[in-house]
DNA sequence: ATATATTTTCAATAATTATTGAAAATTCGA
DNA sequence: TCGAATTTTCAATAATTATTGAAAATATAT
């Protein structure tokens, strides 16, 4: 295969992939295509690349400068702006978990503690039934958020290694 | 707070959560409305609680059963069927883990097996960056893979107990 | 300061995805 | 076997989300 088309390949699949995980597909598709850019890029080669408009091309980039995936570039002598996406596949995974963490996680638990307080006799058993539930999912979030908070912190090499071992 | 309102809450973010990760509003609703429900249900009584047509309730019902979250409940002397959703949360997240896996990740493994072997020289940069991006993708991809594979098997305990002990 | 290049915004529009509801199919009791 | 209850399907429609493109704002060179 040819690299143009493996270059199409992986930023249409990685545009699919996002829009499963409520990505949405340009957004992921701009990332795709920096991520296998040796050299930053212009919203114009962007736009041409992928043929998306200018606006779609500037806000997508945008909320990928949000999640801290892109950074702006200055090149000395040029006008126009530059980007780049950062290359380090685990940093960008742990950036990801972050904001999700953040965005998603959090909020859900801080939900769940007031929902746990919830008025009523335990012994009837829609209470029941709703209280074991919201602590079980809480109970499951809190570890969650505990061991993501550590992956955040960690290194790939300890990572993986750990991983590993523990699950051979 | 009281118990009709509080699952009205935790029905609507558990919906609002479930389009963050691709799941559409009114699967992750039923789904919720099952969660803390301590009786089978009927469709009818799902239409009436959420609000929803006998069409969606139908195909979303189908859909979790699919996913493995939901299933077909018979009881004696009835004529309708009752649906029942599985209540530990372990379970749950591991059957998500099993389906998101079998559907999203395996397929992308061997997508990035496929690119990786783009023709070109790797020393003109575009190739490198390329195949660089791919093989790193791959690799994290992998151990991810495995790491899913060994916590599926896992039990709760044996597994809440280990990250304890490793992330603390 | 002015002209020009570039970026940003956002109302209008398009594309996608979800939902309805009624007809068709199926199930099951009598 | 028939008929009513129930489930399923799916074309039509609604709701949501993404995209465009042109105007406004901003930045920069001269």
């Amino acid at each position: 295969m040819k690299l143009t088309e493996a270059k199409q390949q992986f930023i249409s699949s990685w545009g699919a992939f996002g829009t499963h995980w409520g990505i949405n597909r340009t957004m992921a598709q701009i990332h795709a295509l920096l991520l296998v850019s040796p050299d930053p890029m212009t919203q114009d080669d962007m736009m041409e690349q992928l043929n998306i408009s200018r606006g779609n091309t500037n806000m997508n980039i945008r909320e990928l400068i949000n999640w801290g995936l892109v950074e702006r570039v200055l090149l000395s002598g040029e006008r126009k702006e530059y980007f780049t996406a950062e290359k380090d596949i685990w940093k960008v995974v742990k950036q990801i978990v972050k904001e999700r963490k953040k965005r998603e996680l959090e909020p859900m638990l801080q939900l769940l503690d007031k929902l746990e307080a919830v008025e009523g006799d335990k012994r009837d058993k829609h209470v029941k039934a709703f209280v074991d539930t919201v602590v079980s999912i809480k109970k499951l979030g809190r570890q969650a958020d505990k061991t993501l908070d550590m992956m955040i912190r960690a290194e790939e090499s300890w990572f993986l290694a750990t991983m590993m071992k523990f699950f051979k």
